[in-house]
DNA sequence: TCTGGGGTCCTAGGACCC
DNA sequence: TCTGGGGTCCTAGGACCC
C-alpha cells in the first residue's frame, strides 16, 4: 500500500470541550454573572450537587459533583443559579452546527463535548493545528462561547489533550509522540480510570502513566481482568476497548432509559412514593413512546436515608411503552422489596432490554382483566402525550400520578438533561511539554 | 460535607438447557 | 451416593462518565 497525504496511516480526531459550558451560557443570559463565584445546579441549601462552577470559584475548591452545601461553605459569597436544561440543549445545538461546518463525522458526547474525524481533510481544511484555530474562532463568533480542543490519532489522545489543554487552548499530540504525552500524567487522567482504580494503581506504586506502561499487558489483565488488557493499550494512546474504539459518528440506540428523583426530605408516605412512582413511569414511558422504544426489562431502584441502594428488576414476557405496564411492574417491585416504614430517600425506574414492538396479535387480543386493550392504551396515551406537547407538562397525570404528582417540587436541574452531567474538574495548568502547543491568551474581550 | 440524574459497561452467581 | 461442561438468560451490584 502506497501512502499519500490522503491515505493517512492514521486518523486525526478532534475532541472539542466547552469551557465551563452551564456557567457560560449562564452568562451570557445575565451578564452580571461574568467573572464572578458562580455555582450552577440549585440553591445552597438544597440537597444535590454542583453541575458547574465558574474558574472564580473553582478557586475556592469547588467543583462539580461536589454537595451545594459544601461548595456555600467554601465560597460563601458564591451566586447560587438553577440551572436551565433548555438553554443548554439550544447551545449545544448551535456548537453541533459550528462543528459540521469542519467535518461530517461529528459526535456529541454530550452536551458540551463532542468528537470530529478530521482524517483526511487537509486538503479542503489546511493543517491540523490551522483548522483547529479556525474552529476555535468560529465558535467564539457563533455561539460566544470559549472551548478548548485537543487533537491526536485516537479518542483517547484527543480527549487527554483538549483537557490539557483547557481552558481555551488548543493542543496537538503529533502522530508518534503519544506514548511521551501520556508518560508523566497521573494515571487518573485516563478516561475509564477513576477513584478506585487510581488507588489500587497506588497501592501497586503506579501513579503515571509510565509506571503503567512498563506492566506487560498479561500481568493487567490478571489482576483488572479485561479492563486491564484495555488498560495496557490506553497507557500507548489506544483507543482500547469498548466505547472508544467505535467509529466517530456512529449513532446507537440507547440501553436504557430512566428517570428518579430524590425527596427534598426522605418520605415513608406510601401515597407519596406511588404517585412518585407513577409520574416516574410516565415520564419513562414517553420517552419510549418517543423513540419507538419496547422495554422487556423494568427495574425499580431505592435508596433509603443511610444511602444503601437497591436494585430489583423484572423481565416481562411481552416488551411494552406503556405508562400503566411500567407503574405497575416498579410498584409490585416497591412493595416486595420496600423495609415497611423505611424513609425513603431516592426512587428509581428504569427500563432496558429493548426489543422490537409487542406481536401483533397481542394487540388484537381480547380484553383481561377488565382493562382496555393494549391498542386502546396507545391512543389514550397519544393523546396524553399531545396535550402534555401542547400545554405543558401539568395538564395530564393518569391516575395516581395525579394525587401527589405536583407536592413535589420539580426543579428542573441541569444534570437531568440526557448524556449530561457535572463537568470534570480540570486540573489545569498543569500542561506537560507537548509536542506542539498553543493556548489563546486573548480570551474574554 | 452529606452525597443529583441520566447513562454505559463489566462481573458474578444461579437457573436452565443440552 | 457425591457431582461435567458449555451456552444463554436473568438479576444485582458497582465503577465510571458527563
Amino acid at each position: 500500500m502506497n501512502q499519500s497525504s490522503d491515505d493517512p496511516i492514521h486518523r486525526t480526531i478532534f475532541h472539542v470541550d466547552m469551557d465551563a459550558f452551564f456557567v457560560s451560557v449562564e452568562e451570557l443570559f445575565d451578564p452580571s454573572l461574568v467573572g464572578k463565584p458562580v455555582v450552577v445546579g440549585g440553591q445552597r441549601e438544597e440537597r444535590g450537587v454542583v453541575s458547574a462552577a465558574s474558574y472564580a470559584a473553582r478557586k475556592f475548591g469547588v467543583h462539580s459533583a461536589m454537595p451545594l452545601r459544601t461548595a456555600a461553605k467554601l465560597c460563601p459569597q458564591a451566586i447560587f443559579v438553577d440551572g436551565h436544561p433548555e438553554r443548554y440543549r439550544e447551545y449545544s445545538h448551535k456548537v453541533h452546527e459550528v462543528l459540521g461546518h469542519f467535518s461530517p463525522l461529528v459526535e456529541m458526547a454530550s452536551v458540551d463535548e463532542a468528537y470530529l474525524d478530521m482524517t483526511g481533510t487537509e486538503r479542503l481544511h489546511g493543517p491540523a493545528m490551522r483548522c483547529a484555530e479556525r474552529l476555535h474562532a468560529e465558535m467564539k463568533s457563533s455561539t460566544q462561547l470559549n472551548c478548548s480542543i485537543g487533537i491526536g490519532t485516537s479518542r483517547l489522545i484527543a480527549k487527554v489533550s483538549s483537557a490539557k489543554a483547557k481552558p481555551n487552548g488548543v493542543l496537538w499530540v503529533l502522530p508518534g509522540q503519544e506514548a511521551r504525552f501520556l508518560a508523566p500524567l497521573n494515571v487518573g487522567d485516563i478516561p475509564g480510570v477513576g477513584k478506585v482504580m487510581e488507588k489500587n494503581l497506588a497501592e501497586m506504586g503506579i501513579l503515571r502513566v509510565r509506571d503503567l506502561a512498563k506492566l506487560d499487558d498479561g500481568e493487567l489483565e490478571r489482576r483488572f481482568g479485561k479492563w486491564g488488557l484495555a488498560l495496557a493499550g490506553k497507557s500507548r494512546g489506544e483507543d482500547a476497548g469498548g466505547w472508544f474504539d467505535a467509529a466517530v459518528g456512529e449513532h446507537s440506540d440507547p440501553k436504557s432509559i430512566s428517570h428518579e428523583h430524590t425527596f427534598n426530605e426522605d418520605t415513608a408516605d406510601r401515597e407519596r412514593i406511588e404517585s412518585t412512582l407513577m409520574r416516574l413511569s410516565e415520564m419513562v414511558g414517553r420517552r419510549l413512546r418517543e423513540g419507538g422504544y419496547f422495554a422487556r426489562t423494568i427495574q425499580l431502584k431505592l435508596r433509603y436515608k443511610d444511602f444503601t441502594t437497591i436494585t430489583r428488576a423484572h423481565s416481562l414476557e411481552q416488551p411494552t411503552q406503556m405508562d400503566h405496564e411500567i407503574f405497575e411492574n416498579s410498584r409490585r417491585l416497591f412493595l416486595r422489596n420496600w423495609k415497611q416504614g423505611a424513609p425513603v430517600r431516592l426512587l428509581g425506574v428504569q427500563t432496558s432490554n429493548f426489543e422490537a414492538g409487542p406481536a401483533q396479535l397481542d394487540l388484537l387480543e381480547p380484553a383481561r382483566d377488565g382493562l382496555p386493550r393494549n391498542d386502546r392504551w396507545q391512543k389514550v396515551l397519544a393523546a396524553a402525550d399531545h396535550l402534555r406537547d401542547k400545554y405543558g407538562e401539568s395538564t395530564i397525570g393518569l391516575a395516581t400520578g395525579m394525587k401527589g404528582t405536583f407536592r413535589e417540587r420539580t426543579h428542573e436541574n441541569p444534570a437531568s438533561l440526557p448524556g449530561r452531567g457535572p463537568e470534570k474538574k480540570s486540573r489545569k495548568d498543569e500542561r506537560t511539554g507537548s509536542p506542539q502547543s498553543h493556548r489563546d491568551t486573548e480570551n474574554s474581550e
